[in-house]
DNA sequence: CAACGTTGGCTAAGTGGCTTAGCTTTAAGG
DNA sequence: CCTTAAAGCTAAGCCACTTAGCCAACGTTG
């Protein structure tokens, strides 16, 4: 029997398409493994287990996330930045449905990749607050707000939460400007 | 064998509270069995299964948070009202851990009281912002974006997404103030 | 009060996930 | 060519959900 050829990488990879096409929660091993072409216990020789798998992704979803977000942002500021770290965030949920949920897995500190990509996501948040002038506390909590509002906004769209026929661009947007209005007027507590 | 006496509402109703303690996720029939001092199968003379036990508790959290969110909010306006139906939301998410993310589950349009438990909650928040003078698709925006900012802090916060030191109930009281001054210069569509 | 039918409980059995143990074979390197 | 680490495999067990079919308790009715 011809082996496959896999390592971490590829499962991981395939992980992503797989989840992407079938959902985040309806990603098995089962299928994973045949997918690859090999016997489900097979893949415990590269990944330990099924929440491994599910951190590994979580890795690859939130580097990709954050590279997007700050690639976006690059070479902008204020509101022009803001709109573009948000498209951005929205644009990579909607493309990715089976990554983004993996995003939200709080990093684990005995990965340092995932930890840097973290830091990096909310790097990406935390430089585009710095244009509005916002430093120490406030940005803290000002990045805890955008989070939240992007976070929740794409969540509850994805879950097909908004029944209403109004334009679902259209309240993101309308989102996105009203928290521009925020952090131009951020209630300053002088962190 | 003496008969336990059990009925949907029983089964439901201790559904949540083990929800409560253990988590959403990690709510099992066979939990809940012995809970109620059943073999599992039995349930199923009760409730149609796992998903429709699931859906079954979205309509008691869902209704439980709009009744919440209602006694919050009658007798006030403006941010007054917001602050109060804010608080509201994330306290019940703070003391049901379990209940909430069942409330995120869209309404099965052939339950009609899931169906009548949804629109008190969306009502409560509109109700809030008619306040604001919000109207039309003005008002359908907001909604969105506040359900959004609040949806999404209480999550990641449940999910621990929160790592910096600095206080959490501070943050929120900011990202609610921040929704305050957005919604009273909201940007204007004329819906 | 006895018979009956409904209903709420049960056991047994099947499916589909994840996981571990232990074997075999490939492929790489001396 | 021989050795060995690693990548695949099968077998087997656990736990969740679900269905089928049986039996006993209870309420109703004659």
């Amino acid at each position: 029997m011809p082996r496959v050829g896999l390592n971490q990488q590829t499962v991981v990879r395939e992980a992503a398409r797989l989840a992407d096409e079938v959902g985040f929660q309806q990603l098995t091993l089962a299928a994973l493994a045949s997918r690859l072409g090999v016997a489900l216990p097979s893949l415990y020789k590269h990944v330990r287990g099924a929440d491994a798998l599910a951190q590994k992704l979580a890795v690859l979803a939130t580097a990709e996330l954050a590279t997007e977000m700050t690639t976006a942002a690059v070479g902008r500021s204020g509101g022009d930045a803001l709109r573009a770290l948000a498209d951005a965030y929205r644009d990579y949920a909607l493309r990715h449905p089976g990554r983004y949920p993996a995003t939200q897995r709080v990093p684990d500190p005995a990965d340092p990749e995932h930890v840097e990509a973290g830091e990096r996501a909310v790097g990406a948040i935390f430089a585009v607050l710095r244009g509005y002038g916002l430093t120490g506390d406030d940005a803290v909590d000002a990045t805890r707000a955008l989070r939240s509002a992007l976070h929740g906004f794409v969540t509850l769209e994805a879950a097909g939460g908004f029944g209403l026929p109004r334009d679902i661009d259209r309240s993101y947007h309308q989102l996105v400007a009203s928290m521009d209005i925020s952090f131009r007027s951020w209630p300053r507590t002088g962190g």
